[in-house]
DNA sequence: CCTATATTTGGTAGTTATGTCAAATAACCA
DNA sequence: TGGTTATTTGACATAACTACCAAATATAGG
């Protein structure tokens, strides 16, 4: 593998990587529908403050989502809006295996 | 977030979690091009039979690739293909970044 | 059967990710 | 200014990931 290559696979991977969280993906997800703040996620999810905006800057520094604040509040929302058509491939995958493991194929 | 929302973001970011290492994505991207062993992996790769074996399983487990043991050899293939598409929306997501810190966008 | 080759599995050390608490910032309002 | 709310940051314990080595397994060929 060249070493422009590793490059670039680790780029992309660090982008999926942002992803590749249960409550990131979440997150990301309900951005698709619209700007949320920061307290929303934390009332939503039952989770830490920290714990909310630590997720958040990971999803930030990836450039998937762009935060603004606006008074007392940061509202996040999604930059890039593809992510989603992304999920209908994962979701296919899933599918996929469900199939698989009920033997319907090979 | 409901339970079985939380369930389904799980089973998504498990997917996503495989592809989510420099190695693992580099390997899916070859094996849309077509089947390829594992010693073929090792050798381009120079890493240990071993960690490519474990890497290869990782997506193996997650429905990504599927095996085929023919001889002494496992020739592994790409078993969903939007995988790629969905590369082109990562890409999207770089070039965005790159844009931003070349100060292109707001 | 014995050997060599291809691959997987188990063990393990080092690294990275996660979640929480506490403290630091920032902005609004009295 | 001082207080209150919203959010971020730092420190830290725990858990998960990664890569390697060594050992186990499987298969083809002699």
């Amino acid at each position: 593998m060249m070493a422009m290559e590793k490059e670039k696979s680790a780029a992309k991977a660090h982008v999926l990587k942002a992803l590749a969280h249960p409550v990131r993906l979440w997150m990301a997800e309900q951005l698709a529908q619209g700007e949320r703040c920061v307290c929303e996620f934390v009332e939503v999810l039952d989770l830490d403050f920290s714990t909310v905006s630590k997720h958040l800057s990971v999803l930030k520094q990836a450039g998937i989502v762009a935060d603004d604040k606006r008074g007392k509040q940061v509202f996040y929302s999604l930059r890039v809006p593809c992510i989603l058509n992304f999920m209908h491939c994962v979701e296919e995958v899933l599918h996929s295996n469900a199939a698989k493991h009920a033997g319907m194929v090979k």
